[in-house]
DNA sequence: TTGAAAGCGCTAACAA
DNA sequence: TTGTTAGCGCTTTCAA
C-alpha cells in the first residue's frame, strides 16, 4: 500500500465501520464501545500504522490543534525562553505553535495575526510589538482566546502574562538608595511599550522625594540608544551617581557612555539593567540587574491559554510571576560624599 | 452572517458556480476563465472578505502548506536568527512554520519529527541533536523534503546549510600562529555534533608539524564544561599559549578557568571563540571569534527548502556561506619567547 | 468558458 | 453497541 492508511483500512481490517473505528480510536466520546471491538480495532491501527489525517479530521471538528505565537523579534534573547516554554508546554496538550515573526512591525504583526487566523488557529499568544497594537485590540472578545505575553496593550482587556518588573525595578531603586545614592537617573525604555510605563511607574513610587529620578526615555532598548541617552544624563546632570537602566542592553550602552567619559563603573556612577540577559554577568563590571523567569512566564502562558481553549472564564485575568534582584559588581556606595558633585 | 464567508457564499453572489468562483480566485489553473466573470467573483470575494479555508484546501489538495522546524534548543543564541531567516522567508512564501524544540533529546527529536509529520508538514528544517540521529536518517529518500541547518548528520546525505566553519577555525588558528604562538591548544565541543569534527579536522589541516596542537573534548558548549576543559589544558600542558575555542561559550569558561589559575588574558595566554555570539564584544578582554552569518544561514536554508519542495533536484547539497574572523582583545603575540614555558 | 458532480478523510447525528 | 449517512469547504475532473 503506498498511500498511507486511512480510517476506512483500519476499519476493514478490523472488521468493522468507519464510523466505529472512528470512535474505537478516540474515546470518551459518546457511543461507548465494546472493549473486544475496540481492541480490534487499535491492533488493526497498529498493525497499519495508522495516523488520522490531521487535515481532514480539522476540517469535521473544526479544531485545527493549531496555536499562533506571535513575537516582536525571536533574536532579543529574553523571548526565545518564553517560546519554548510555550511550545513545550502546548505541544505536550497536542497542540503545535505556529510562530510569526513581526521584526517590531505593526503592520507585520497585522498580517501574522490574520494569516494564523485564517490558518484557523485555536488561541494566540503574543508579545505585541506595541502597548496601543490595533491588532492586539481587536482581538479581545473574539471568538479564539488570546494571551498577552511581556508586553500588555492598553484597553485591550486580555489575559496577560508576564515577571513582576514593578517589584524587580523597585527592588533595584532600593538597592540603590540603600547604598546611598541620592541623585539616580532613569533610563526609561521606548514610550511605546508597556513594560516601559510599567517600570518608570515603579522607579517614580519608590524614589520619591529627595531623590526624585532622572528620567530620560531611549528611543529603543538597544546598546547605541542607551549610550546616546547617558551621554545627556552625564552631561546635563553630573551630580548623578547611580544610573538604573530600562533594560540590559540600555545598561551596556550606559557602560559604554560611562566609558567615552572617563568614568568608572560602579566607583564613579553605579549601573543596573532589567531582565539578566545571558553574559551580563561577564561583563566588566559584572551587571546588577533584575531577573525574570523567562521558560515560567511562557510555561504559565501557555496554561492561561489552554484554560481560555477549555473555556474556563478569565481566573485571573494579570499573572506576574516573581523578579529577583541579582546585585553584581556594577553598584556600589557613592564614592563622594551625598550632595557633593564630581 | 455569522459563520465566515465560504466560495459558495462568493459564487453565490457573483452569481456563478462555486467551481467557477474557486477557478477565478486560483488563477493560472487549468480552464481559463473569462476577465469579466473572474472580475466579478474577486469583487464578492472582496466584499465579503473571504479568505479560502486552509483546512478544506489542504484535504484536496494534500498540501498543508505548513513546514517544520526542528531546533535543539532554542536557547542557544546562535539558532534564533537562523529561525527567524527560515521563517521570513517560507512565510513570504505562503508556508507557515511549526517550530518544535527538542531539548537537544534525540526521543524528542523522533517524536517532533513524527508529529510533524503525521501534520502533513510538506517539508522539514533540522537542525539535529546529534550527528548520528537516526530520526534524520531515516528522512532520507522519503517522500517530504528535508534541509539540514548548521548540524549535519552523518550519511544522511540530506542538503546541508551552515557557515563554512572549516575556513573560520582556519583564519583564527592562522591567526594564532601569525601572532607567533606555537603551542596551541584547541578545546573541541561535544563528539556526537558535526561541528566539532568539521572545526578540530580544520584546525588539524592549519596547524601542522612543529604546532601540533593540544585537543581536548568539551562535553558540551558551555561555560561549566569549557572551563573544565581549559583547567585540565592548563595543568598538562603548561608550555600553552593560545586556546582556541570550539564555540564562545567554552571560550568563557576558559577565561574563568585563566582567573581562577591567575593568569590573564591575552597576556599570559590568547584565546579565540566561534560564533561571535551577543555580547562576546563586550568581555573582558572583548573576544576574538568566528562570526557566522546567522539570519542567511536560515534564508538559504528556507530557499534550499523551496526548491526541494519545487521538486528541484539538489542544486547544491552542501552549502557553506562565507565566515569571518573578528580579531578582538583576546589575542595577541606571545608574552614570553618561543619555545619557553611560563 | 462554465456547470455538474464527486470526493479528499474524517466524525457526529441518527437509526437500527 | 454498531452501522448508516451526511457533510465539513474546497478543487478538479468530466461534460456541456
Amino acid at each position: 500500500m503506498a498511500r498511507r492508511p486511512t480510517i476506512r483500512d483500519v476499519a476493514d481490517r478490523a472488521g468493522v465501520h468507519p464510523g466505529t473505528a472512528s470512535r474505537a480510536l478516540n474515546p470518551a466520546h459518546p457511543g461507548r464501545i465494546a472493549e473486544p471491538t475496540a481492541s480490534r480495532v487499535r491492533t488493526a491501527a497498529r498493525e497499519l500504522g495508522y495516523t488520522p489525517d490531521p487535515t481532514a479530521r480539522s476540517l469535521r471538528t473544526r479544531r485545527s490543534g493549531i496555536v499562533g505565537v506571535v513575537v516582536p523579534d525571536l533574536t532579543n534573547p529574553v523571548l526565545p525562553p518564553i517560546v519554548r516554554g510555550i511550545e513545550e508546554t502546548l505541544w505536550r496538550e497536542g497542540l503545535a505553535c505556529l510562530v510569526a515573526d513581526t521584526d517590531n512591525d505593526v503592520e507585520r504583526e497585522a498580517v501574522a495575526v490574520r494569516e494564523l487566523q485564517a490558518r484557523r488557529c485555536e488561541g494566540l499568544v503574543i508579545a505585541s510589538a506595541t502597548r496601543d497594537s490595533a491588532t492586539v485590540r481587536a482581538l479581545a472578545g473574539g471568538d479564539i482566546p488570546a494571551v498577552l505575553v511581556t508586553r500588555d496593550v492598553d484597553g485591550a482587556g486580555l489575559a496577560f502574562v508576564a515577571g513582576d518588573d514593578a517589584a524587580g525595578v523597585e527592588a533595584a531603586a532600593r538597592h540603590l538608595v540603600d547604598l546611598g545614592h541620592e541623585r539616580i537617573a532613569y533610563l526609561a525604555g521606548p514610550r511605546e511599550l508597556s513594560t516601559t510605563a510599567t517600570r518608570l511607574a515603579a522607579v517614580r513610587r519608590t524614589l520619591p522625594g529627595a531623590t526624585t529620578p532622572v528620567v530620560v526615555f531611549c528611543a529603543a532598548y538597544t546598546i547605541a540608544a542607551g549610550r546616546r541617552a547617558a551621554r545627556g544624563v552625564l552631561t546635563d546632570h553630573p551630580d548623578v551617581t547611580a544610573i538604573l537602566a530600562g533594560n540590559d542592553m540600555v545598561a551596556i550602552g550606559v557602560y559604554e557612555a560611562l566609558a567615552e567619559a572617563g568614568l568608572r563603573c560602579p566607583a564613579d556612577v553605579s549601573v543596573a539593567g532589567h531582565n539578566d540577559m545571558p553574559l551580563v554577568d561577564k561583563l566588566a563590571p559584572p551587571l546588577t540587574t533584575v531577573a525574570i523567569p523567562r521558560a515560567e512566564i511562557g510555561v504559565a502562558a501557555a496554561r492561561r491559554l489552554l484554560a481560555g481553549l477549555r473555556g474556563e472564564d478569565e481566573p485571573a485575568r494579570r499573572t506576574l510571576l516573581p523578579t529577583r534582584l541579582v546585585v553584581r559588581g556594577s553598584t556600589a556606595p557613592p564614592r563622594t560624599p551625598a550632595g557633593q558633585s564630581r
